[in-house]
DNA sequence: GTTAGCACTCTTTGTGGTTGAGTGCCAGCG
DNA sequence: CGCTGGCACTCAACCACAAAGAGTGCTAAC
């Protein structure tokens, strides 16, 4: 709303802190016995008054302290004055966990969102990136039965993939070695999607004189593509069980909400790529995801990649009280150290 | 102890089902007034207090009705008089869901803990065969990075596992495909580990005169063998927030404890194939498990397989309080649907 | 062996009073 | 004009106490 004045500033975020630390609704009284403030109670309560105004802040009961709002969260957020440095025992457990050689991709991953639960009191979360938005390294396919075929496909940051589908004809195994070997031969730093259209342009191209191979190379990448995998992207998380620690969940209905979310995942997927705009860090307040049952969580999330592409998304789920100021950075330094490992 | 007189048993019964229902400690009166007795209260509450002697009976206080123990809810599973059979709409929910065809074995599972999970109040759950003792269909091994190399094994109940591990010296993907023939050509319904301890063997007896294949296939599977996969046998759970619903998990820290079991899937694979002595059906009451964290939970599993071979177990975890007369048909039921889609 | 009656226990529910934290508002002060 | 002290008010939390209700064990009588 109407720009805050310095002390309003200052008042909102000392509740705010406050009550991340405290976890109670903060009084003008405890607020002025802190030494940052030379202010009476009287004043103080003033000024939060205006502040519940503007909505920054409210009451749980007439009585009771000010707790802040979505909004007061967000205004805190995004004037925060200094962050935590990760600290020297987080690092050294990141470096022990995550800068340790190669791994495939889910590994990787896996060591993100464990190390997130255990350094932190909340739940970590990572998006697992659409496989067929990867850069392919290796396509293999192996015959199971008949036309029953497995492609076992492995990206460069080492996921490996395994995908059923039939083929038109019977082939032999010899012969699907020969192809996995042409496709791979072909393969140059291209996308399962990406080569999914080279293969639709060559066939609509429709040239005559391919030689033999090709074409039926072609043919069983087409059924390959045909069977468009109903295994879309998908979110790993951990330490769920922390979530119980906070006294905000000890409400049974409350919890129940929030595990039904992490339950069907899907919800936290659209949240957690919903804006795949490439911001680096994004902090989602309550309400600001617009999903229901999340309305008492925050989610703070940073994208990792490889090679300047971003795969995904990696951070944690707490409620809106969460140290941001502590987690912010942290979310950060993993994501950077998941990046550095995918590297390789 | 003693044996009970038709009496006591006729009792015991009738506070045990009484109390699955109702879910409240259950008085002589209640018991009275059901058509099933023509005896007053007092008579029996003379009954109960023998009952409680014998330790089939508990109360939770002086001045509240009886509730049975984990012994009394044993007697009652030994002793059931009557199985509900499994209603039309369960049988129909199976079919659609569970009695399509194929499906590679992790889909044959999900959908059976599912379907447990959206037909019983309480929590399906499936332990995964220990991918080392199912009969292999093939091997197949892709390279991916000099002497790094993914093998990709599908058993014949269609399971597919990818084990990644390095290779004594640098081999080309011909010379794997190669091996990866010869082996399938081997393959006589053996298991991995039927395979490995063949492969042991036939380097033990180290007779000369291999041909140079032969010698390379052995040095490549020891490699592959020696990696012992700390990836062992695991269990899927589904419907875990079904349990929210019973007022005996509303208090917070008895649910923490029941949901930080089910993180650390460990221990409920423990219990699940704690003791696989071949009985087809299994009744786990509250401690029996010898889980701390389960001691208010029941389980109820059975065996599922194929061809006779038993590959792991699938059933319910639910409050001790749980359903059994319905419940242990249903199991049964769904185990077998799942054996028939396996055979497949 | 069964039953009715009775005294007893113990949880649950409700009521009322007290306390304490916190508020809003107002008047006075620098 | 901004700040402060004072005051009346509100409301949750706590406690004590009473009453109700469910259930028991025991005993005496049928």
């Amino acid at each position: 709303m109407e720009t805050l004045s310095a002390r309003h500033i200052k008042v909102l975020t000392a509740v705010v802190e406050e009550y991340i630390h405290s976890g109670e609704p903060v009084g003008s009284r405890t607020l002025s016995r802190s030494p940052r403030f030379q202010l009476s109670p009287a004043t103080l309560r003033n000024v939060m008054a205006d502040l519940e105004d503007s909505g920054f802040l409210c009451q749980p009961h007439t009585s009771a302290g000010r707790i802040p709002t979505d909004i007061g969260f967000r205004f805190y957020v995004n004037h925060l004055p200094t962050f935590a440095a990760v600290s020297s025992e987080a690092r050294l457990q990141i470096q022990e966990r995550l800068e340790v050689q190669g791994g495939r991709l889910e590994e990787v991953l896996q060591d993100g969102v464990l190390t997130l639960a255990q350094l932190t009191p909340y739940v970590g979360v990572v998006s697992l990136p659409d496989f067929r938005q990867m850069v392919v390294r290796h396509i293999r396919f192996v015959k199971l039965h008949e036309r029953r075929i497995l492609a076992v496909i492995v990206s460069v940051s080492g996921a490996v993939q395994n995908v059923l589908f039939e083929s038109e004809t019977i082939l032999s195994q010899d012969q699907l070695n020969r192809f996995s070997n042409y496709l791979n031969a072909l393969l140059g730093s291209l996308t399962l999607n990406g080569i999914k259209r080279k293969v639709l342009q060559e066939m609509a191209s429709d040239k005559q004189g391919y030689d033999e191979l090709f074409a039926q190379v072609l043919a069983l990448s087409r059924s390959f593509f045909a069977q468009d995998p109903d295994q879309q992207s998908d979110v790993m998380l951990d330490g769920k069980l922390n979530l119980l620690e906070h006294p905000e969940f000890s409400d049974v209905d409350r919890m129940k909400e929030i595990f039904k979310a992490f339950e069907e995942k899907g919800s936290i997927l659209k949240i957690l790529d919903g804006a795949l705009d490439g911001e680096p860090l994004r902090v989602i307040i309550g309400a600001e995801s617009c999903c229901r049952e999340m309305r008492h969580c925050s989610l703070v999330t940073a994208e990792y990649g490889r090679e300047g592409r971003t795969l995904g998304r990696v951070g944690v789920i707490g409620p809106t009280r969460m140290d941001y100021s502590r987690i912010i950075p942290l979310v950060n330094y993993i994501a950077d150290a998941m990046s550095r490992r995918l590297q390789r």
